[in-house]
DNA sequence: GCACTAATTTAGGCTAGCCTAAAAAATTCT
DNA sequence: AGAATTTTTTAGGCTAGCCTAAATTAGTGC
């Protein structure tokens, strides 16, 4: 079961798509996600779910799901993900918004021997540059309880968790406005569909969110 | 001009098969350095030579010699490459024989950037770890005069200047006999099509080295 | 429940890069 | 030189992964 670079998009977008549920994924979402028509995914969906063992769990016009053997390669990849955006910002000196399209790139192409040496020279870290927890290498993954900044209650205060990496703009938004990983806030005022006023811990300034930007935020659930 | 993996190990091959010299290089030549049919190099090399600009000069039944743009292209590669040895080596730790596979492939996805990074931590290196040089970021490659250890004189000292690293076996026979880059040596003995027996600067022990081994190795040819 | 729209799948094609088998050219041997 | 051998090229096929266009299924409003 050697899985190609398309396979393994296919099965990272999944993975991403069905956020933490078990939702099933559509045709469609997959083929904007991965910039391919509908059809080519209906196509590759087919074929990942024919191998032995299958990869995903399909349906026609029922969307799909990642089988078991999808799961840990998907999650497999997100690993390589997540360490090289760690490697490429902390040891070659990337800036937050470079990350993601190298290690998207990479991704596909190290070795076990390149995955763990990274990892051992970070030490084993926790989470990459955006907040993002790292797979642990044997597939387990650590448990993190997030909300969208979006859905968070008004007037509590909050531990920003993580940024999406997908939008290099959006994140150097983001940083130039002190939003990363680790900043206490809370939201003073929330207008649906509009925007939302922040307040970082100890400033008095409020900051005005785009709900285009707040969406690319989510804070720790576990300090409610 | 964006060439894909094969197009790169093309170039490459034929930029390294050619040695220093003009010398034209042949199918067969190329098709078992690449591990492919005679046919399908033929096929590569038309496609490469009606490029524009042409990747490569190409006369049927002649052989093939790299263009203008083929060499920049080739070169680049093997930039990537020898950068990536040396990366491996000093910053994960790789071993002198582990090197070169993951060389091999990552050579071909690593942006300029990760390039000039790499480059930067190494302190714009010379030399990669089997001691071949690294050619400029301009693509400029620093002349190194070298002689096959084989064609190298009876009793005249010299200096290993590189070996092969294309077969880890060799790499680390070679190693533990410590004929590494920059060891003092003398040939005492030379056998043609047999073995060679050579002496370590310093040591007074006499090391038989078969010829098959003896051809990994070059000296430096300018302390003639 | 029926008509309309949106989502999905099927059918048929294309390119890159490989393959085998057969033809043609070059080289070597006598 | 002519025959035998080796090298190279041509011809025709295959797979992965994409595409467009057309057909089908699902979902929605009345």
């Amino acid at each position: 079961m050697p899985t190609s670079e398309s396979v393994d998009d296919y099965l990272r977008a999944i993975l991403e798509l069905s956020g933490k549920s078990e939702e099933r994924v559509s045709s469609n979402g997959l083929a904007t996600r991965l910039g391919v028509r509908a059809a080519s995914v209906t196509g590759m969906l087919q074929k990942l779910a024919a191998q032995r063992p299958p990869l995903v769990l399909y349906e026609k016009h029922r969307g799909v799901r990642l089988s078991a053997a999808g799961m840990r390669r998907a999650w497999e990849i997100v690993r390589h993900h997540r360490l090289l955006e760690l490697f490429l910002h902390d040891v070659l000196k990337y800036s937050w918004d470079e990350v993601h399209e190298e290690a998207e790139r990479l991704e596909h192409f190290i070795s076990e021997r390149f995955e763990d040496r990274v990892a051992a020279i970070l030490g084993d870290p926790e989470v990459d540059p955006h907040g993002h927890v790292i797979p642990h290498r044997n597939g387990t993954i650590p448990v993190r309880e997030e909300v969208p900044l979006v859905e968070w209650p008004i007037g509590k205060p909050a531990v920003l968790s993580s940024v999406s990496d997908r939008d290099p703009a959006a994140l150097r938004e983001l940083q130039r406005l002190g939003l990363v990983p680790g900043s206490g806030l809370v939201v003073d005022e929330s207008k649906p569909n509009a925007s939302l006023l922040v307040r970082l811990s100890g400033q008095k300034r409020q900051i005005r969110l785009s709900i285009e930007l707040a969406l690319h935020v989510a804070v720790d659930a576990s300090r409610i």
